[in-house]
DNA sequence: AGCTATTAGTAACACGTGTTAGTGGACTTT
DNA sequence: AAAGTCCACTAACACGTGTTACTAATAGCT
């Protein structure tokens, strides 16, 4: 049994132990490769190294060096919204996937919004991280533009409007035309829009553009009168489907553009006793998790969560590396997602 | 407008333009409560170092403090429920509430179970963080039993069956009780259970017991044969309430040990032209962020997820700081959450 | 034999900070 | 006037590592 050291060895002693200077020690650990050292000298070392449980100090070690080897990844949420933060995991898992891969390190750094006190740019000035990402910012970032005016290398995972930021965002222009496309082929004439959220939200709009340039593609109208507002949540989704239940003119299918918004959707549609696809078609915008188990299963588009947390590391791990790729700007491709509720499988 | 310098500056280019020692410097900046600095110099400090965009290098105080001032929190997660995990967010809140009140930052540093090459102690033996949360843990974690004897500060969130370390966990058995007593006082007496997973899960067990306890203390009959096995998913929900809706003697209400599994629970329900609650009262556990959207709303058991968070950092905290409480196992109470599908609006 | 090239290694500096022990001067006390 | 006390501040060390410039010894070549 091995016996329970207090101190925690140093690169010093294990030199000592091993008869070695202290480069020696750092050469053959780092196994720096101009630097000659013989088989013997190095197994002994290592030996040694391995008998007194010994590992480099990080802390020492950023120092010399001047890199932290760490990403953060600063989101903005507050207490209400963090709960139904259904992409956290799965944004996290892409981006620490890619950092990995290069030998990086990720500082989970969540930001209130009520209370900003909490000054994320200084993870940067104070040499924690080496580069910051940027989740769901404000509309006014400017923190964020000083540290990216100032060279520091930085990246949004969305997109912060009327800034040239670096950026990785979904295609949401893309993806809520394809939903409404799909809604046309189905064969639907009348198809009405429930947005995710009051239109200052650049997500909402670009959905909103998306579905509307399909429309107009097809030569359908577009007409304000089947447009709705939503605003997050279920709730919303369920006041706004009730209203467009109400129009003069009845719609064949709604695209709601968020799929906790089609949740409430989906209520109000039952409670007006009418049936879903039959009556009403639906495509909603996100592929949450639970999307498949309600009834009838949404079809949805698939927001694009781990590929988002991969690219944001991979442009900043470029932008750190000063080997910038020439798109600042990336837009990730989304795809539909083809369950029950749009009534393709009738 | 100010010019972006290179280099940081440095607390001994501070001093040299204030006309101070470093040494000076560093009382300031740290407000060294007995060195008496007069209200002068201070401020002439602070000037010089505000102008110079001075910030204190944390490389260079974590070697000299000993300290990282960084908990690791570490999840195992396959990728394939990584996507699912509807807690993460919340424990994570909790966790950086608590660790931010005292300086503390977070590390992210989720392993893959399935090939764990990557060492996390070395997060720990590196100097990389002061402690380590482990969430998820697996059956055999003998690294963690290592850490932990070799006197490394480290908290499980949930359980490690047979091995006494740290740990912060909610309590099921009181949860699943909890449910039982609600069907029960809603005069339910034939209740079957489908559990959460396989019972060699610590958590089902848990449930499973407090599920029998609560039938027994009601003198009410636990009958094994109302009782089935769920494994996570949905689908297994769906399979496992359609046996027992074909046990000969028909049950009145169910309390399922998970809200996931629940649902493909109502869908089987529904599929067999029964009415929720007004034929089959259903209680779910963990209330994740879904179950009220559902149809009708799930009653269940409110997991505490933020508490878990918080209540692991401050544990760990407190093994860092030396000063560990009483009891290092600590269990969570449960709350029970009341909506639509027990009836007991009805 | 004498010069050069290679081998195997080390001494010493740098990274930027916290902190202890100490110093010179002004002021107070006896 | 001498001794003691406080004030304002600093010199110097410590933290643990990476790396450059250098040395001593050996081998290779003409």
């Amino acid at each position: 049994m091995m016996s329970v050291r207090k101190r925690r060895a140093t690169s010093a002693e294990v030199a000592r132990e091993a008869g070695v200077s202290r480069t020696t020690v750092s050469l053959v650990l780092n196994d720096a490769p101009n630097a000659g050292i013989p088989e013997e000298t190095r197994r002994k070392v290592l030996a040694v190294a391995a008998r007194l449980n010994y590992f480099p100090n990080v802390s020492a070690r950023r120092l010399v060096s001047g890199k932290s080897r760490t990403l953060a990844f600063v989101i903005h949420q507050s207490p209400e919204r963090a709960a139904s933060d259904l992409f956290l995991p799965e944004v996290l898992r892409g981006l620490v996937t890619v950092a990995r891969e290069q030998g990086y390190h990720i500082l989970f750094h969540p930001v209130d919004p009520d209370n900003p006190q909490d000054d994320y740019v200084n993870l940067f000035y104070q040499g924690y991280v080496d580069g910051i990402i940027l989740s769901g910012p404000q509309q006014q970032e400017m923190e964020a533009i000083g540290l990216f005016d100032a060279g520091a290398p930085i990246v949004v995972t969305g997109r912060l409007p009327g800034y040239q930021l670096p950026c990785v965002d979904a295609d949401n222009y893309q993806g809520a035309a394809l939903a409404t496309e799909h809604l046309i082929e189905l064969g639907h004439r009348r198809i009405g829009l429930i947005t995710n959220a009051p239109s200052v939200y650049l997500a909402s709009q670009e959905r909103h553009e998306g579905y509307r340039d399909a429309l107009e593609t097809a030569e359908l109208l577009y007409d304000p009168s089947l447009v709705r507002e939503g605003y997050f949540t279920a709730e919303s989704g369920y006041q706004a489907m009730s209203q467009l239940l109400a129009v003069g003119e009845p719609l064949t299918a709604v695209f709601v553009a968020s799929d906790v918004v089609a949740l409430g959707a989906v209520q109000a549609i039952k409670d007006n006793g009418r049936r879903i696809p039959q009556d009403i078609a639906l495509v909603g915008f996100d592929d949450v998790s639970f999307t498949r188990y309600i009834e009838p299963a949404l079809t949805t588009v698939h927001l694009p969560a781990y590929d988002l947390g991969w690219h944001s590391g991979q442009l900043l791990l470029r932008l750190i590396a000063q080997d910038p790729p020439e798109e600042l700007v990336q837009l990730l491709p989304t795809e539909l997602v083809i369950r029950h509720s749009c009534g393709a499988f009738a």
